[in-house]
DNA sequence: TACATTTATAAGAATTACTTATATAATTAG
DNA sequence: CTAATTATATAAGTAATTCTTATAAATGTA
């Protein structure tokens, strides 16, 4: 015997042994022969220099020191063995969390189905939502604050890996009271010339939108663009995700050329997804199918990345 | 591979990995090499189904689930090593109890530098005394409530293991008033059949003393004896250990044939010891000597036993 | 693109842990 | 009190594991 070093294993057979009163039965126990019980007591009480069981060939019994280490060593066991079944359960996706950026359309139109779903196929996993936009998104993924993101790509990243959900098509937005109402159908960019366009985040780096020429206003928060075009002070353009269908004061109509905006689930490139986030995107891709149709969305064309 | 059993090593491997973000230094940390610490994280990796650490040649950076176990690996770890350094502890009688049952007459006289030197010696002991008569000193050992006694014998048991200490002289005790107080010198048994016996738990089972007759009186508590002796009320027996010194109203006379009490050491035959107790027994049997010679004991004679 | 550095893999060596066989000790029954 | 029974201890050999050495593959930097 070189060092000897004294494992889980010791303290694991001298409860049992202790629980049983017997090198036998423990041996019977632990599916080991009596021998091994026997060398495995006798290595503990020789490492740490004091007897631990009191024992001839008729009874075992504790020691005094046997008797106070006995609770010790068996939480020792106990807590090893919950520690190693936690790690195991959140791998097999019983607990975890998860934690996503996205942007607010997706986040309040499309996402409540596959939540539902989600939680009821993964009870134990918490999930942490945070809303923001396109940039927002990214730099959290970027920045590791979150597990995943969704959102429109806002700046390319190598460090980033894109892959494309769904695309959203961009409206014309007004108000009913809009001389535009009075039509229907398609509208092509061109006749906006003549509009009050209320820009937004989504809009401003588009090229269709530039053409129009700068804007006098800017309304990063969509809440707030709504409410401009409530107050029917312009026109502007959104994903149809963003727009509010149950509004009674705003109207939309398709644009020509129909313009897209692609949805994408945004990770980290060098990053191994935990379980519970795996499972997640799972969810997520197994429902987006259905929550297109239910939307009308379209499905994802090109892979915009660099 | 079998089965393959996670163990502290695991862990432990996991955790110098985790905080030095390097295979290699962490091999060397652990005095292996670098291929051991592979497969170690491995083998802990495929066992709980889950990555816990992101590794290219590069660097080695913890996962989520990798990030949230280190704490509970670093618990783990640091747990046991202080249950087993503890245990060590014990061993080389840095920390521990002891308790002893003994008779006040040894506790009062006797104990005080003995302990005083055990507490010198032992910082970390503790030491918890309880007094009794010889019977209660006897039942404690025997139930295991100490962890040895100390005082005469009161039934030779088998299961107890007698070590004598010393003898200690029987005196005839009587008030400063008493005629007796007139001379000087040894006296014998027989000039007692005259006075006042006050019996006590001590003199009770003695032969000598069984002589004399029937006594009026009987105080199994000393403390009572000594009381009744300053009043006067008449004679007794005590082991000169039981006889305060210092008291101006009690005087003694040696007794013809002289009778010993031997006070022993009381263990049990089938338990081990605690380090600490074997620590306090070792000083007891170290400084009996110097006690004795101070005190005007006598070494032990023959071991009362059967 | 090549170089330096780090992790992964493969094979063999050393160590550790277990099993079988047997000895030794302690209680119980006769 | 002796023998039988039952349990732990010891010894030796075998199986398993955990290392080490040697080498390959991969990553980031100059």
């Amino acid at each position: 015997m070189k060092y000897l070093n004294i494992t889980l294993r010791h303290l694991r057979t001298f409860v049992i042994v202790a629980r049983y009163g017997s090198f036998n039965r423990a041996a019977e126990e632990l599916s080991r022969t009596q021998p091994a019980i026997t060398l495995a007591i006798k290595q503990l009480e020789e490492f740490v220099g004091i007897k631990l069981l009191d024992r001839t060939t008729r009874r075992v019994v504790p020691t005094a020191e046997g008797e106070n280490f006995i609770p010790v060593a068996e939480r020792l066991v106990r807590d090893f063995d919950t520690a190693i079944s936690d790690l195991k359960a959140t791998a097999e996706r019983r607990i975890g969390n998860v934690s996503i950026a996205i942007v607010p359309s997706v986040a309040t139109q499309l996402l409540p189905p596959i939540v539902k779903t989600f939680s009821i196929n993964y009870p134990g996993i918490n999930l942490l939502l945070s809303d923001g936009t396109a940039r927002a998104v990214q730099q959290k993924v970027e920045r590791n604050e979150v597990d995943f993101g969704i959102g429109s790509i806002w700046q390319p990243s190598s460090l980033l890996k894109y892959t494309p959900l769904f695309a959203d098509k961009l409206e014309l937005v007004f108000h009913r009271d809009h001389y535009l109402s009075e039509s229907d159908g398609p509208i092509s960019w061109d006749a906006l010339h003549e509009e009050t366009f209320l820009d937004s985040g989504i809009t401003k780096s588009m090229r269709a939108r530039q053409a129009l020429g700068q804007s006098k206003f800017d309304f990063p928060n969509i809440t707030t663009l709504l409410a401009m075009l409530r107050s029917n002070l312009g026109v502007s353009v959104l994903p149809s995700l963003a727009i509010p269908t149950a509004d009674p004061d705003l109207r939309s109509r398709a644009l020509i050329p129909s313009e897209k905006r692609n949805i994408h689930l945004i990770t980290r490139n060098d990053w191994t997804l935990s379980p519970a986030a795996q499972a997640m995107i799972e969810t997520i891709m197994n429902e987006i199918p259905a929550q297109i149709a239910a939307l009308g969305l379209s499905p994802s064309q090109d892979i915009e990345s660099d």
